[in-house]
DNA sequence: TCAACCAATTGTCTACGACAAATGCGGTTA
DNA sequence: TAACCGCATTTGTCGTAGACAATTGGTTGA
């Protein structure tokens, strides 16, 4: 990258935050605890951070996410950070073998940027398996390998952004192919404002889609207060939720608190998605935690039995 | 909404951050230098905002959005605000009669939450008139009544985002059935890291597809660096950005300043959208700022001529 | 009429102390 | 051995207030 040199080669405070996703406050109190990352100031005084510094930090933030603490990884050297990152958890189920080979495919073509040919393979691997297996075995397990892959460092940003794209026109299309069910529950899919994800939300409106559920999705983002909104001007049943890893765990039991306050009893609330918080923290009353797609059809099923009473 | 009083009517510093995007610095100054928001104090002494301060927060930051100051409205009273923003600029392009009445008529099915009978109908529009005439004459001037009428007060976030859903599903099924051109230029279309409105790059997808332009689109939240490096691999000719209104105008000068300095000459940069900063600012040499959309077609062609030099 | 200047405005940055919430360790009990 | 409780440590966020660059709006002068 020859055009490098010539452009700013520091990044602001803020610049930082907006890459790394580390608050300011964080970045200030990690120099002043850990003694990383020590930026260089500019003419006024102010923080200015390489980056190298800045790599570091996306790294440190994938093993924070991967449930690491701060205060004992932040100051390893690099090669140990490399070598954490290699034997992250990665907490996939390990797919079956002629499936591996068949992911290792489309990973194939996203690398090499092969978006046309990902796309058609994609959206035949819909039509031969039925549109159900191609979410839990194919989309699932590829969204994991890619952000896996990513914060290996063996991905850049844009070619995720690429991939999920692709995947996303290929799954509105089959989602949009399936007839409108009227059936209940009536499920309201979002997330809340500081999930910009929204893989996991189509995932699951497909899923449901299948299982005859009414879905309305409210895409990303949605305020508290207006979900409430949304669930009572619906006649909503379930208020289904997604969280990615890297959502803040404090927001995340937070908001579901909120929100359960702000919810009529009889509406549930599902979360789903690979945040920390839903796996470890003490998960208010009343919120179902859909660890696995797989789990979603027996929740809809006991909904309904519920429901018949 | 009677289930409110038992949740808690006050909202964390962090909350109203994430409720109205206005940053917790940006709110204690405002409290240090204008008196407003005061809010009262918990246990431990931490600032929490009321419901009420909330509201006139956002509206508050509509109204910046328009151009308005801080210093002369944050004093204003209640009524006054509520005036100034029945009266904004709307510097909306006044619509032809029966257009208006169809606009209306849309409108209308989102209040009502309509939301099936919305996508039939707007279906039904990109049939009679054509994707490209769908796009500039019904998709953006609903985009900004919608805007309006939640600014004014008139509409509640989450029928913002059934609304953008619908619209949504319906652009990308329209996409969908445009036969792949192979034709130049390549057009790389994304959104800066802090931008997450997607619709914008939707549009310009549409129209730029049926202009026989090879589109790519990487979504929203491309870090600066990544646009660069896949305008690299993937030989685009012309990256187009999105800039919404609340785009903070100061990040949207400093990112395109920096993406030029990292793009090789001959990549064209577009810049659209209704934030501020494309029309006040000083707007970096180098970067084509798109005000309108049918000045799209006219940007092809110009890009046309030149390449064939 | 337009450019250049100056003054006022405004958001962001600085510093570091404080502390609640979350985590993990050690010890005790079933 | 496993499950529990309580205490110490870790960690992110919030508090204070001053400073100043960047932008805006109005005024002066050519």
């Amino acid at each position: 990258m020859d055009q490098a040199v010539q452009s700013p080669v520091f990044l602001s405070i803020a610049a930082v935050e907006r890459d790394t996703g580390l608050s300011k406050d964080t970045l200030r109190v990690w120099e002043r605890r850990y003694g990383f990352p020590v930026p260089q100031r500019d003419a006024f005084g102010e923080r200015i951070y390489s980056l190298d510094q800045v790599d570091r930090l996306r790294l440190i933030r994938r093993l924070l996410d991967a449930g690491h603490r701060p205060g004992k990884i932040i100051g390893l050297p690099d090669e140990s950070l490399r070598a954490l990152s290699e034997q992250l958890p990665s907490s996939l189920p390990a797919p079956s073998e002629d499936q591996a080979a068949d992911l290792e495919m489309f990973m194939e073509l996203t690398r090499a940027h092969q978006i046309e040919e990902l796309r058609r393979q994609l959206g035949q691997r819909v039509l031969r398996h039925g549109l159900a297996r191609f979410v839990t075995e194919v989309v699932a397990p590829l969204i994991d390998q890619v952000g896996d892959a990513w914060a290996r460092g063996q991905l850049e940003i844009y070619e995720e952004h690429l991939f999920t794209e692709s995947m996303q026109v290929v799954l509105r299309n089959a989602i949009s192919t399936i007839p409108h069910p009227a059936s209940r529950p009536r499920v309201l899919l979002t997330t809340f404002p500081t999930e910009s994800h929204g893989m996991g939300l189509l995932m699951v409106e497909a899923l449901l889609a299948l299982e005859g559920c009414r879905c309305l999705s409210l895409g990303v983002q949605t305020p508290i207060w207006d979900i409430a909104l949304a669930t009572k001007s619906q006649e909503i049943d379930v208020v289904a939720l997604s969280f990615s890893s890297v959502a803040n765990p404090t927001m995340v039991i937070q908001g579901l608190t909120e929100l359960r306050s702000k919810l009529p009893l009889h509406v549930d609330i599902w979360a789903g998605g690979r945040s920390q918080a839903l796996r470890q923290r003490r998960i208010p009353d009343g919120v179902k935690v859909v660890t696995d797609l797989s789990e979603l059809g027996e929740a809809v099923s006991a909904w309904r039995n519920r429901a018949r009473d």
